[in-house]
DNA sequence: CCTCCGAGGATTGTTGACAATCTCGTCAGC
DNA sequence: GCTGACGAGATTGTCAACAATCCTCGGAGG
């Protein structure tokens, strides 16, 4: 999938913060930052464009987009349908050896949250969707949710700072895998889509003062 | 959303089966065909590679990307969610006005089936389930599905000849009008997504002899 | 007759320079 | 003091030439 060092540079650069929303991105100064020429430097800007991390505009140069609060929610809409098909076709595939494996992620969910790891139950979290999208198999909603996925990172960052949500979760992540276990698509799915409607609210919550600025 | 008329002009080129699935893109050829510069070219191969139109191998050259049989399977269950959850949000805002522009499209289908024009009831189709992403308002959503489509022409082209759809579709079509008219979301959601379902048979069923030569 | 190899043409990848446009500070006029 | 035109610098847009790679076709050897 990697198509230059630079585009993959620039993107996990993005992804991590380091230029924040809004933020222009100067030709010149990526070319310095990930030696590269100009004509990979727009290769990769135009790429990122394409995958929503981007925002060009003619004669004004590119800036990492900025994901205003509703559209987040909307992205998460399609993320919930999405993630919901994902887990019903997981649970038609899941083996008994991806099962346990699920269910041992859940036990460390327990143990995360009991401990107030918050830190570590966030990275579990992210394991968690990312086996139950590997045993789905499923290619197209995998790389939608994906890309999706990266257009979110600054809103799901406040998410986690965000009181009590793990204990809100967590029961929620402990359906999901239960349902994949026991090979039950609808529940599956209706578990899913359950934890992340939780998670858009989560999001409606946020009318942040410090407001979109 | 238009770039440069070459890139529209390409993308329709590629919609309305100009360029065949396999097809090799030249970059000339193209120069010579919209009139414009190899930068131009080469920009708006690289944004349609973006939108999975089109498939670029390095030193290689660009092709219009063909869409195996169980791609599209995979893509027609993401776009059944999706329009599952914009059939939702739909019947949650449609106006009055909005609801008997849907029953007429309904009525308009049921003569088109009744009296055998199918490529009437086609068009039919497309714009009843615009109209419906229209009503719902989901950018999101709305573009996700949108390029969807746009990898599909050739497969929905090949469903539209199958004999019996527009007998099997017109009933399903008529409970999605009449879930979002009553402003029930979750029938909406139902009727949407059993639509596509049966979509999905269909294609399955295409296990053309003729074959992806 | 088949296979392997190489030269030539066609096509794409990359670079650097130049043109167009925007941004921002400066200064004249009111 | 304020407004608006002007121009220098910075940044992006575009192009044409050159380099690298691939593909085809023909021929030599077995």
């Amino acid at each position: 999938m990697s198509k230059t060092p630079a585009r993959d540079g620039l993107r996990s650069a993005i992804l991590g913060g380091e230029y924040l929303p809004g933020e222009r991105l100067v030709e010149a100064q990526l070319m310095t930052r990930f030696e590269a020429s100009r004509f990979t430097v727009r290769a990769a800007l135009q790429d990122l464009a394409g995958e929503g991390l981007v925002q060009m505009e003619r004669n004004r140069g590119a800036h990492v987009r900025k994901v205003p609060l509703g559209e987040a929610v909307e992205i998460t809409e399609v993320r919930m349908v999405l993630e919901g098909l994902i887990a019903a076709r997981a649970a038609e595939r899941v083996t008994d050896e991806q099962a346990s494996e699920l269910d041992e992620i859940g036990l460390l969910m327990r143990r995360a949250v009991d401990a107030q790891e918050y830190r570590r139950y966030s990275d579990l979290n992210h394991r968690l969707h990312s086996l139950v999208r590997q045993i789905a198999g499923h290619g197209t909603a995998d790389r939608i949710v994906e890309t999706l996925r990266g257009q979110l990172v600054r809103h799901q960052f406040m998410l986690s700072l965000l009181p009590g949500r793990p204990q809100t979760s967590l029961p929620q992540h402990e359906r999901v895998i239960a349902a994949i276990r026991d090979r039950d698509p609808k529940a599956a799915e209706t578990a899913m889509r359950d934890h992340i409607a939780s998670v858009i609210e989560a999001l409606r919550s946020i009318d942040f003062p410090g407001g979109p600025a």
